[in-house]
DNA sequence: TTGTATGCGTTATCAG
DNA sequence: CTGATAACGCATACAA
C-alpha cells in the first residue's frame, strides 16, 4: 500500500515537470492518465451528483491533489452555457451606502455559487461601453444600480439576459426590480415632521434623474400638498456633503427665512447640512430647525450627527436581489416582479418629533404585488 | 447597392430566427457565413492590430452588428490562455476606505483593460475558500487587500500566479506590494505631536494581526521612546467607531489621566475617540486632548470633525498595484517590488500643532528601493 | 458504473 | 491578405 502511494507520488511528480516543461496548465486528461482511469470519470468526480464508485472517486482525488488539478472555469462555461459569474453595475457615487451593498450582495451571490464582476461606473454615460463587456464575459445575469435607458433594457431582453434593477425603477417595463418604497418614505418622513409641527418645509433634492431622489422628493411633496402645509422650496443637490450646505444656504436665501424642516435626498446631504446650520450658521438643531435624512449610513449613526433618517433593510434586499437574478437565471419564462422594501424611520435626534401616535398605511407596491416584508 | 444591402438584412433576420429556433449564440461562424468570409477572417476583425482588408472588415463588421454578435470571451481565454480578468481579495471591513480603494482599482483595470472579480471576506478566514475559486476562474492576476499566510504566498508561487499584496507586509517573502510606510507614518506623527509639547501619549491600535495596525504603532512607539516621552499606553481596538470610546476609556482609567494625545490607528477609532472625549466626557479636544488618526476616510474631512489625519494617495496607489500586477502578467520573470508611499499629513483641527519646523527625514523602503514618489 | 467520441467558440498556425 | 485546420479543457450523450 505504501508502496504503491509512493510510487503514485513519484509518477505526480515527474508528469508535473513534464507539464511544466510543455508550460501548458494541469488538465482532466493529466488527472485521469495518473489516476488510471478515463478523461470523462475525472470530470465525473468533480460533479456534485456524479455517479461514481467510491474507491475509483478516492483514486481520482488524491491524483487531482498530486497535480494541484483545479477545473478550468473558462472551458467549463463554455460547454455549459454558464459562467456562474454575475456582473455587478454600480455608479461610482461618493454614496456611502454602497460598500454595504457591495459586501450584502457578494456574500449572498457567493452563497448561492456565483462570482461578482464588478463594473464601477465613473459616469452614468459610461454604461454603454461597460455593457459590451457585460455581454463578452457571458455572465449568467447582472445586478444593475446605475441608470439604464429603455434601450439598455431592450437590449437585455433581445440578449435574453438575466437583469435585477436594484434603487433604479424604470416605469412601464418590465423588468425584475428591487427597492425601497421611496416614495412611501418620503410621505412617511413628512408625516412625522408635521405631527411634530413642522410647517415650513425646505427640501434638498438629489439628482431626479435618478428615481430614488425624485421619488424621495415627489412623496414629501405630495405629503405635504395633502396636509395643506405651505409649499416647501426645494433645491437641487449632488447626493454629497457639500450639497447639504449649498443647499440650506439656497434655501434660507429662497424663503427669506430658516424653515422648519429640512428633508435631504441622502444622509450625507443631511449631514452638510446639519454641519453648516450648527457650526457655519449658528442655527439650533433641533431647537430651531429640524433635519431628516436618507439611508442610514455609518456616520449617521455617530454621535455627533445621531441623525433623523431612515434606513433601507439592505442585507434583506440583497438577498431579494440575489433570489430573483437567481430565479430568471434558472427559468428564463419566470415573470418579472418587483420586490418594494419599505425603509426603517431612525429617529435620531435632529428633528422634534413626537411619539408615533396613528399607524401608517401599509406600503403599496407599484404592481399591486404583496409586500414581501414589512420592516416598519 | 440599397438593394444588395437591404438583402443582407433579410438574410441576417433569417439566420438570427435560425439561431433561436436552434436554441445557441450568435458565433463568429455565423458572422463569416452572412458576411461571405471565412471564420478566421471574423476572427481578426475583431483583433486590435490585424491584417484584414477595408472592404472586408466593412462587410464583417456590418454582419455583426446586424446579428449582435459579440466575442465570447470564455472561448478566447480558453485558447489565449489570459482571461483578462483580475481578482481582488478585500476584507469586509467596516474599512470606510475600501470603497475609495475599490473605485480607483477598478478604474485602473479598466484603463488596462482588464475586468475585476470581487471577493469579499466576511472573516479572514474566508480565504481558502476563495483562493480555491480564484484558480478555477482563471484570473491574470491577483490584487489582495486580506491577510495571506506564508503558506497562501506558497501557492500562488507554485501556480505561477501574479499577485500585489495592497497595504499587506509580508516579511521574508519575495512579492510584490504596494503600501504607505506606516512605520514612518506612525513616527511622524508623534514627531510632530511632540514638537508641539505632547509628552504623555495614548494608543489605540488596530488588530495588530494587520500589518497596518502594527507598523504604525510600532512606528509611534519607536519614535515615543528615541524621544525620551514617557512611555505610552497603548490599548487594543477593532479599528471601528465603538473602539474610540472604549479605547479613550481605558486608556484614562489605565493613565488615571487624560493624556495629552491620542493616537488611534484609524480615523474610525479617531472619530469614535473623539464623539467620546467631547460629548461623553466633556474633555476638550484639542484644548485638552489631542486627537489624531490615519486614513483621511471621508467623514475626517467634515466640519464635525477637521480630525488631524494622514491620508494615504489611494488613486497614486491603485495605480502602482495596476503597473505592477500588469508587468507580472506581462513577464513571470520580472522581479517583484515593493512600492513604498509615504502618506500626506493633514493638519486638521483636532490636535495643538505648530508650524513645522524641521524637515522630516526621507521615508525608507523596506528593500531599499528608490521611493517612487514623496508626497509630502 | 465506466469509457469513447463529440462539441462548445474562439485564436493560432500554416500553407496558399 | 486569406482560408483550412488544429488546438484549448471540459461536460455529456451514448455505448458498453
Amino acid at each position: 500500500m505504501t508502496k504503491s502511494k509512493l510510487s503514485v507520488e513519484q509518477c505526480a511528480t515527474e508528469l508535473k515537470a513534464a507539464i511544466a516543461g510543455e508550460n501548458r496548465r494541469v488538465t482532466s486528461y493529466d488527472v485521469a492518465q495518473l489516476a488510471g482511469v478515463s478523461q470523462s470519470a475525472v470530470s465525473r468526480c468533480f460533479k456534485p451528483g456524479a455517479s461514481v464508485s467510491k474507491d475509483k472517486h478516492a483514486a481520482v482525488m488524491q491524483a487531482a491533489a498530486l497535480l494541484d488539478y483545479i477545473p478550468n472555469a473558462a472551458a467549463r462555461s463554455l460547454i455549459t452555457r454558464r459562467s456562474n459569474m454575475v456582473a455587478v453595475i454600480i455608479t461610482n457615487q461618493a454614496n456611502l451606502y454602497y460598500p454595504e451593498l457591495l459586501a450584502e450582495v457578494s456574500q449572498q451571490f457567493n452563497a448561492r455559487g456565483k462570482r461578482l464582476l464588478l463594473f464601477t461606473l465613473q459616469r452614468e454615460s459610461d454604461v454603454d461601453r461597460v455593457l459590451a463587456d457585460v455581454w463578452q464575459y457571458q455572465v449568467d445575469g447582472v445586478i444593475a444600480a446605475a441608470r439604464l435607458s429603455p434601450e439598455h433594457i431592450a437590449e437585455f431582453d433581445r440578449r435574453r439576459m438575466p437583469l435585477v434593477l436594484f434603487n433604479r425603477m424604470l416605469r412601464d417595463h418590465s423588468v425584475n426590480t428591487v427597492t425601497c418604497d421611496h416614495l412611501e418614505t418620503g410621505r412617511l418622513l413628512v408625516s412625522r415632521l408635521a405631527a411634530a409641527g413642522h410647517r415650513q418645509f425646505g427640501i434638498i433634492a438629489g439628482d431626479e434623474e435618478l428615481s430614488v431622489a425624485y421619488e424621495r422628493r415627489r412623496g414629501a411633496c405630495e405629503r405635504i400638498a395633502e396636509l395643506g402645509l405651505p409649499a416647501p422650496v426645494v433645491v437641487p443637490g449632488q447626493y454629497d456633503y457639500r450639497s447639504g450646505a449649498l443647499g440650506l444656504k439656497a434655501i434660507i436665501a429662497q424663503l427669506g427665512a430658516v424653515p422648519d424642516a429640512i428633508i435631504c435626498g441622502s444622509d450625507l446631504m443631511a449631514i452638510g447640512c446639519l454641519d453648516s446650520a450648527r457650526h457655519e450658521l449658528g442655527i439650533d438643531v433641533p431647537g430651531q430647525l429640524s433635519v431628516a435624512g436618507f439611508d442610514a449610513v455609518e456616520p449617521s449613526n455617530w454621535v455627533s450627527y445621531n441623525l433623523t433618517t431612515l434606513r433601507q433593510p439592505m442585507p434583506k434586499m440583497a438577498a431579494a436581489a440575489a433570489d430573483l437574478l437567481c430565479a430568471r437565471m434558472a427559468h428564463h419564462d419566470t415573470e418579472t416582479e418587483k420586490r418594494v422594501f419599505s425603509a426603517q424611520f431612525i429617529e435620531g435626534a435632529t428633528a422634534r418629533l413626537t411619539p408615533v401616535g396613528a399607524r401608517l398605511a401599509p406600503v403599496r407596491t407599484a404592481t399591486g404585488l404583496p409586500l414581501p416584508v414589512a420592516i416598519m
